[in-house]
DNA sequence: TTCATATATTCGCATAGACGAATATATGGT
DNA sequence: ACCATATATTCGTCTATGCGAATATATGAA
């Protein structure tokens, strides 16, 4: 089977039902309790793309932990990864209503967040972005 | 200490910082992270005031596990009590811009999730609801 | 004071989740 | 084929969380 280039979107109960339901919301929740999580997100929010060792230099934070969470986040449906030669970029998927609902809360709240704001901050140096200098769509 | 009639608001890190930072909003998150809590904030977005006996009766849960939810609401601000008598009345209490946010997207999604449907049916049965006859302010 | 009711807490247990270190896998370059 | 880089997974461990049963506490009534 051919992996390379492969948009990923893990199979869950969660994806499966769409969130709609009690225990999907539940999931829906669980993923985001955590800061690690949100941080990711937060980034998420602000970059349409980041690839793993992006994420891994703005927040600094080891490379297994952001892995790891970044699989957790994936298959609660919260984002997609598309791989581009040796790396994986990750994408915010707010599929669901609900999602957008909470993206959409997210990112007008989360600015009156300090160490979201500072990761945000970060995230601009333009020194500190490895292999995304292309922003997704630059017209 | 006089106890009775007071109104009962948990001290925590969440509620002094007022969730305005990550690990408060990832506190926040993982208080929605169960079902059975979610279902006791959805009949609390429909009733203003529920006493436990009433959601005990509603979700069909035993009362244990009801107050130990409740408890964990409190305890990360999304309700707040008051005694009256015997009973405990609890209040949703989305007293951050987040919060409100949050709550604002849950009454509109919520009703898509047949389960919490169900509640509310269940809770608009007349005979089931024991000691909150009167909805808070009915003119 | 004694009892019934409403709610909260403790206890022991079982499962889930987070962590870093180490290791495995996948890709591209040489 | 071999190596370097990017990312994922496994492993052992620790802590957190959920559960019901039992118990404790608070209030009001008799």
């Amino acid at each position: 089977m051919n992996t390379k280039n492969a948009d990923t979107r893990q199979e869950t109960a969660v994806q499966a039902t769409g969130n709609a339901d009690a225990s999907g919301i539940a999931a829906l929740m669980q993923a985001l309790a955590d800061v690690n999580r949100l941080r990711i997100l937060n980034l998420l929010l602000q970059e349409k793309e980041l690839c793993v060792c992006d994420i891994e230099r703005v927040l600094a934070v080891p490379q297994t932990r952001v892995s790891r969470h970044l699989t957790i986040l994936r298959n609660s449906g919260w984002v997609a990864a598309r791989r581009e030669g040796r790396w994986m970029h990750y994408r915010l998927t707010d599929d669901s209503p609900l999602q957008r609902e909470l993206t959409h809360g997210f990112r007008k709240q989360w600015r009156a967040v300090p160490e979201f704001m500072q990761d945000i901050a970060r995230l601009q140096q333009p020194t500190i972005v490895c292999c995304d200098p292309l922003s997704e769509n630059h017209p």
